[in-house]
DNA sequence: TATATTTTGATTAACTTTTGATAATTTATA
DNA sequence: TATAAATTATCAAAAGTTAATCAAAATATA
């Protein structure tokens, strides 16, 4: 009983944050006392505080948008990549803005009075990009994916078959010169190349890390890609081939 | 409560912004000299400045909801609305929460440890609901519309007849007895009416405001409404017609 | 079933917060 | 600069909270 009604207040706590004693007393119709003794317990387990007159739950329930950038490796990188391409969205553009921690960078700096389309399954993307007025945003997908901040999962193929596309940034998990821009996760790979299928210019935004790699799926080739935008770093082997290509590479 | 008040005079400030001690005195009946003290107490943990005769809230470089909540009329009707609504969500739930300016508060008293799917259209519910982790968020609509903050137009009614909704917490800008609950904007009326013809149990959520009031088109009937939740304050011309009929009334 | 153990609620004394009053000081503005 | 209003500091009374004690009730165990 007891033990059950502790788990039962913690829970309740989790949820308000705060609670009276006073509160809580009527809540689980036990006496004052006795609600006093059960939080005597579930403060020495539980991230509980006592205060005078009640208890509150102290866990960081805001993680900031900042914070989540601190764990994303090669940061500067990928913002220095991001923000470059700024420059290649122009009026009445109609653009996908693909997933991942490279892409949302795009929007910092770019005008904010161009007109133009902005197609993305990235929840970074949109939160993002509310913020410009001339823009006339569509979402893609349906289901959250919580790893990578994005929608994934389309009811048909239909729904991204009829956007005209003309520019897309694209994220990869790794790139290699025989088997391209690859993924690792099928839901968001079929996006992917359906928007790839699609698109007439694919910008492809990959740190030096990315380079010599493959991962489980491709969504993409070399000779499709309009231009690769990575930074400084990238060793002869692969810049050669890519620049014997009609792709073009730009090193930040 | 000491820590609770504190709490919620900074909630109090972030949405109104500024305030001078004798409102917040009123507002929180205490007197002048505790609500000095909490405001310096507020002052070394908070954003809150002190300026002679009041405080001002010092806008926090995070895009808070507060912010965007302060043009939002008869805010604490509807935060008290939404969140009654919470212990409405049971585990394995398939839930649509509609947007506007009040369901999205369901989620503020939400157990997180419940399992649910929720299906939304609403940017702001879907950005309170990426911190629940048990949660299968579905995104409905496409095309993000500013002045509601939601995606409307759908592809195909097929998106959304194929999920099997339990429980729809639904907003109106208008509800009566005999036009039901209407709205003013066709794109969203039809994902409304398609969610209310599928789901199982409809919560009309609006604030005693919108009674009496009719908008251009309606999305259900008061007869297919399962509950409606509003605050006290509603005519007894609507409070008797809803009592007649099957549909339950929570005046809060 | 009888007995030990735990849990509970009532009581109360010790303690903390809140309050309102007063007086001295600071601040805004006419 | 004069004046009114706001602020700070201090204090003691009132109100509310806590912790300790103890007996009754519930529960577990032999």
């Amino acid at each position: 009983m007891k033990v059950k009604r502790i788990h039962q207040i913690e829970n309740y706590l989790k949820n308000k944050q705060e609670a009276s004693l006073e509160e809580l007393k009527d809540h689980f119709n036990v006496s004052l006392n006795t609600i006093r003794r059960d939080i005597n317990e579930l403060t020495k387990s539980s991230t509980i505080k006592k205060v005078y007159g009640g208890v509150v739950y102290t866990k960081d329930n805001q993680v900031t948008e900042a914070f989540e950038d601190r764990n994303v490796s090669h940061l500067e990188e990928k913002r220095k990549i991001g923000q470059h391409c700024a420059q290649f969205i122009k009026q009445h553009d109609i653009v996908y803005l693909d997933s991942g921690t490279t892409t949302h960078f795009v929007l910092d700096l770019l005008d904010k009075e161009i007109e133009f389309t902005l197609i993305t399954n990235s929840l970074e993307v949109i939160n993002k990009a509310v913020k410009f007025q001339n823009v006339t945003l569509i979402v893609i997908g349906e289901t959250y994916k919580r790893s990578t901040k994005s929608f994934t999962g389309i009811s048909d193929d239909q729904t991204i078959n009829k956007f005209n596309i003309n520019k897309a940034f694209m994220s990869a998990t790794a790139f290699s010169i025989d088997n391209g821009a690859s993924n690792s996760d099928l839901l968001e790979n079929r996006i992917k190349k359906l928007i790839c299928d699609r698109v007439q210019d694919i910008y492809l935004l990959i740190d030096d890390t990315k380079f010599g790699k493959t991962s489980l799926y491709t969504y993409c080739n070399l000779e499709d890609i309009h231009t690769i935008v990575t930074n400084n770093g990238v060793a002869q082997a692969y810049v050669k081939p890519i620049e014997k290509s009609k792709t073009k590479l730009i090193l930040l």
